[in-house]
This record gives structure tokens, C-alpha cells and sequence, in this order.
DNA sequence: AATGAATGAGAGTTCATTCAT
DNA sequence: TATGAATGAACTCTCATTCAT
């Protein structure tokens, strides 16, 4: 009898599974029995919980990006100056990762497998998720602290791309500190690779190192 | 199977296929009869140029970095300002992308599925470019070009994900410009988004970037 | 699959199947398709039960052998002149055949495409066999009843190979009198084919030896 | 061109490869592919030689017993007492398994994967071997060398069963003295294993014997 | 006289899914 | 709420066979 809290209960610790075993062999290398085993029950009970295993595919996709779309919610809502909210959005697009929140990679990886029809609703996610970014940029471009001529659109994907390749990074490498790697793509973001000529440059790329 | 060179080229052909297909569906999402269909034979035949599937995405997959790490070779042996080294990496990365070498792709997706034996060879590969890469951000800081606090195994790891990441949109999107791609990045990296206040950026956001 | 009773019972249902099919087209002849039609069951059902169709020729090879090698164990161990003891084993041994315990033929003629691995139980199981029987020989020898030069090793694989073979001509022929079959074998054995001439017979067989 | 003498030489050494293969793999695990390579040619190579995979189990069956028949009938038609004749009877067969005459194994083992209709000649060519064997025993009836009551049929039967099991056991085991076994099958064959309890029999059983 | 290349049928096996209990 | 049992479709892979060369 679903609608009773404990089967939402349970019903979440079955997406938790699901993005788990998904993210470690792929949809198509998951199979059901993996995911039940997972879980602590048998194989033909998952379809309790899910009417497909593409509907869990699509369960994980959504839980993946919702939290996460809400947190850049918050980040854009907030008053604060450009560089907290891009650290900000470092934090929480990185932290996503190694809070095993696996669902995040499932829904990059896999989502495709989705058939279009079910991809709509993370796509709009994604989307909103992708033009709040870029509305930060706009509103640095705005007010000074970026430059003029960036594209905005660019910068919102590559901080996407990049945030993406360090949490595959970081969720391989228990190990690896976190926060190191936010402040060094921060300074990457802000600054680039290259050494300052100007006088007061050093100033700036020193600006918030730990 | 001869080593015919009949025989050598019809097998390359048969890779290309094989790439093309897991780049699409996933190593386990694509099947054989996939390939065989894409390369114009019956699925058993595909069997006369692999001993198995697992054998084509190791060939896909060695076939995807091969002359991706060549180029990298070509690159960091030659005698050239930074700058100039770098854009020609991002050059060689993305237009890989473009060229529809979607091997490359699959050995970024899809090398996790093959048995950690076959990988190691991918992976001395993989450890090579970065090696060079990471050594060619060594010189930079060594000449003066980039900041001495620099992390050069950070960038190294940084430009590979962002190139992957503009990479797979290159792929899916066959009307981008990829020399805009390609200028942006380098600005991205060499500069940051930040605005320059000091009065010698100028000359630093000048070069040839529109 | 659980170590319920109902399952266990269908188990051994498919093993009997299994038995059946592999004795009448051998194990590489059979498929397993073939065995689970036997059973009423569809192909991938088989699957339930077995794990592997070397698995199906495993179990059926150990069924088969198992309370055949029992049975010899209580007529070892049984307090009868050995003559007796030679008609018990002649007819548990013949007697399994008519039984259509098809197990025992399916040991014979196909455990030898099992692994070696999977092989060492029946080896086991086997020699042990043969080693009872061989002793219930030299006893026959200890007491007098059996030629002192008798080569016990040689009788037992004979005694084996006689009951093999007329084992394949009984499970051929339904309408053989199995009786008349062991009552013949025992002759044999125990006295051979040639008539009892009386004091000059010596002279007769020695001729032609050596 | 078939017809010619190499051909059929060739020919020959085809079916000399298939029975080789077939007796170690048995006929539905062999393949041609195998046959082919211990021949030394490639597998499609083969069908110059065979129409079809079951033609070689033909030919190979039909050589396994024709040189046996022969030297059968040859025995029978010789001039020789009955025990003399036993002998050689069991020299032919049992040396023809260590003459790694393969093709009787694959006659004994695989002949029953021929359809019916291709096995009426072999079976003619067996029921012959059995009733030449036959007819010797009745001699040896008739001439007063065995009992009058023996079954001549169930003899010749008991006959073959026996060497075919040594047959295997000598086919797998090389350093096994071929002759002891000959000699003490017909001493079974002869006298069976009791003793003789009347006088003289000690010299009996123990002439022969190393 | 032999082969490279291909084929198609069928093998064993896996797996998402169903359903009575 | 969960499971044991079964299913059928699809998959990877093998193999006897064919045929142009």
C-alpha cells in the first residue's frame, strides 16, 4: 500500500540502492538482482517499489539532480558577492560527490538511456540549474568583477564540466582532500594558470588560500 | 586471421564501428549485432575480427588514446612557447572529438568495463599524457609563464576534464565552433573569468582573444 | 534458491531429467532445451537448478555413482561366502541399469568432459568402489575359494568392465532377462568357459601360452 | 579430383585426424575446426575431403572395424585349437586400441550419432564380428574344449565387453603391459578366478603366469 | 588442392518481469 | 509486504557449412 510514510521510507532506501549499484556498473551492467541484494530483499520484490527498472533509472536521475538544484536555488537567492557564490557552487556540486550521493553521477552517466519522453522534466532541471549559473556570471559580469567580454553560457558549462570531472576524481580517491581541490578550481575559475605581471596581482591570487 | 592487409583493414573498420556504437549505447547497452549491422555483416562474422566483445572494446579503447597520445608526444617534444603548447592541446583533444573519433569517448565511458587486466596497458597510456601534460605546465612554471603556486598535476587533471567535458557537447552538437571552444578555454585557463583591475591587464587580456 | 524440501525434490527431478537425456545423446549432443522439455519446464527455467549445464552433468554424475558405491559399501561390509557376495555386486550393479538409473551410464561414458577439478569427488568415489571390491576378492583369496594367483586388481576391473557392458546391451534391450544375464556373469567368473575335463586338463591348458 | 591415389592417401590421413580427435573429444565436442588443424589445413579445407562432419564419423567408424572384422575372419578360418584362437582373438582386439587405432574407440563410443540409416553397414560388419566370435565358441563347444552348457552368445558378447574395457583402460594408461592383460583375460575366460579344488588344477591355474 | 571470408542456425546463459501465495 | 518459481526474449558466442578465388 504505497502513500503510507514507511513505504516512502523504504521506497528511498530503494533509490539510494539503485543509485549505487547504478553508478558502480552502469544501467545496462546493473541488473535487478544487484539492486535487491543490495537492498536486503529478493529480486522479484523490487517491483514493489519500482513498476521498471527504467522507472529506477529514472527515480535516481531525479533524486540526483532535485537537491542539488535547489541548493544552486538557495546559492543564486543568496546576497553574498560573486566569489562566495562560485565557492558556493563549487561546495555544493563537489560535496554532492563525496557524500556518495551517487545519483549525481548516475543521472551525468546515464541519463541518456532514459527514453526522451522520461529525460524532459531533468532536462528542465538541468537547464535551470545550468541559466541560474550562468545568471551568477551575469550578475559578476554586472557588477564588475568579471570581465566584460566573457560568455556567460561558456563559463556556467565549464565550471559544470569541470565540477563533473573532479567529483568522478573524488569519488575514486577516498583520499583526496576535498576542499583543497574547491579552493584550487576557485583560483582556476577566478584567475587562470598564469603568474600576474602587475603589481597588485599577487594580492588577488592569494586572496582566500587556507 | 591472417595479418593480410586486406584482412588488417577490414578488422580497422570493424573498430570504428565498434566505436561508434558503445560511444551511443554504452558498452553494455550496445550488442553485437549492433556492430555487425553498422559494419554491413552478419552478427556471427563479427566474430572473425574479434574473440570477443570484451576484445573490441579493448581494441576501441587503445584505438581511442593511441595517436591521442602521440600527438601529445608531438607536442610537448616541440619547441614552443606555453601558450602556444597549450592551445595546440586543447586543438588535439577536442578535435579528436570532432573528428568523430568516438573511441576516444568510449575509453573515457566505457574503459572501467573492462577487466582490470586488459586496462593496464590504457592506463600507462592515460598516466603518460597526463605526465607530459603536467610536464609541460612544469615548464611554464619554470619560465616564468605561470604561477609559481601552481599545482601542476591539478591543472594537468583540469584541462583533461574540461576538454572531456566540451568534448562530449562537441560530439552531440555538430554546429558548435570548436575554435570558439578552443579560444575560450585557453582564456579560461590562462586568465581566469576574473576582471583585471591592475593597470597592466591590459596587455595580459589582449592577446588575440576577440 | 533455498534449501526448502519442495525445492529440493524438484531438484532432484531435474537431475534425473538431466540423466536421462545425457545417457541417451551425450553430454555435448544434448541441450539443454532437451532437458528442461524433459521435465515440462521452459529452457531458462533449467537455470533454477543448475547453474551451468556442466553443473546438470556434475550432479548426475555424483547421483549417479552415489548409491551405487553405497550399495557396494553394505554388501562389503555384509557377513556372506564370497560367492554370494559376487552375485550382490553383479546385480546392485546390473540391477542399476535396468532401474533406468541412467546416472550410472551418464558416469561412465561422459564424466570425462567434466573439468578435472569437478572430476577428484567422483575419482574418489570411484576408486573407492573399486578397492571394496577388490577386497572382497582377496578375501575370496584368504579363504580358499579364489585362485591363490589371482591378480585382484585385474578382477575387479574386469568384474566392472563385464557389468558395464552388459549394462549398455540391458538398458538397450528392456526384454533381456537381467537374471539369467548375472547368473551367467557369476559362471564366468567364477569358473570360466571351459569344461572340467577332470585329472589330464593341465596338459590342455597350458598350451598356447606364452 | 578425387580417384587419385594421392587423394585417397590424403584421404586417408583425414580419417586417421577425425578419429584421432573424436576419440578424445567425442564427436559433438570435436570439432572440424579441430580435425583441420591436426591435419594441418585449414577447416574448410576439410570439405574436400568429407561432405559433411557426420561423412567423417562414418568413415572413421566404418575404418575402426573393418581391418578388426577381417582379422577376425581370418582367425576364424585358421586351423587352430579352440584356445589358440581365444588368444588371438584377444591379441587383435585389445593390440588395435594400443596401435592408437583410435577409430575403433570412436566406433564403440560415437557410432550411435550416425543416423539409423547409416549405420545398418556398421552394424552388419559388428553382427558378423559377433558371429564369427560365436561360431568359435561353438567349436570349442563341439569339440568338446568348453562346457556344453555355455551360451555361446552371451560369450561372444562377454568377449567384447571385456577387451573394450581394457581397451579404454589401455588407450589411457600407455605404460600398462598390453600382454599380461591378454593373458590374464584369457585365463578368466578360460577357468574363471575360483580354484580348482580337484588335484592336478594347481599346475593350471598357475601355468602362464610371470 | 586449398583458403579466406562469410553465413545462419542454434547453443548456453542472463535477466527483466510476472504472479500466485 | 515479500518471495519462490517460472518465463520468454535477448544476448554472446560457436560451429558446420559454403563458395569465390
Amino acid at each position: 500500500m504505497p502513500g503510507t510514510d514507511r513505504y516512502q521510507q523504504h521506497r528511498a532506501q530503494a533509490i539510494r540502492a539503485a543509485a549505487s549499484v547504478f553508478s558502480e556498473k552502469g544501467f545496462h551492467g546493473a541488473t535487478t538482482r544487484d539492486i535487491a541484494e543490495r537492498l536486503g530483499i529478493k529480486q522479484g520484490s523490487l517491483y514493489y517499489y519500482f513498476r521498471s527498472k527504467e522507472e529506477a533509472l529514472e527515480e535516481v536521475c531525479l533524486f540526483g539532480i532535485r537537491d542539488y538544484v535547489l541548493r544552486m536555488d538557495q546559492i543564486a537567492a543568496s546576497d553574498q558577492p560573486f566569489e562566495a557564490k562560485l565557492m558556493a557552487v563549487l561546495t555544493s556540486h563537489l560535496s554532492s560527490y563525496r557524500e556518495r550521493n551517487e545519483a549525481l553521477k548516475v543521472h551525468n552517466d546515464e541519463r541518456l538511456y532514459l527514453p526522451s519522453g522520461k529525460r524532459t522534466r531533468l532536462k528542465e532541471l538541468g537547464t535551470h540549474y545550468r541559466e541560474k549559473l550562468e545568471h551568477i556570471f551575469e550578475e559578476g559580469v554586472a557588477d564588475g568583477t568579471l570581465r566584460d567580454s566573457l560568455d556567460c553560457h561558456f563559463a556556467a558549462q565549464s565550471v559544470i564540466g569541470i565540477c563533473n570531472a573532479w567529483g568522478d576524481i573524488i569519488v575514486r580517491d577516498p583520499d583526496l582532500d576535498m576542499f583543497a581541490v574547491i579552493q584550487k578550481c576557485a583560483d582556476l575559475l577566478l584567475d587562470g594558470f598564469r603568474e600576474r605581471r602587475g603589481a597588485d596581482s599577487a594580492a588577488v591570487a592569494d586572496s582566500g588560500h587556507g
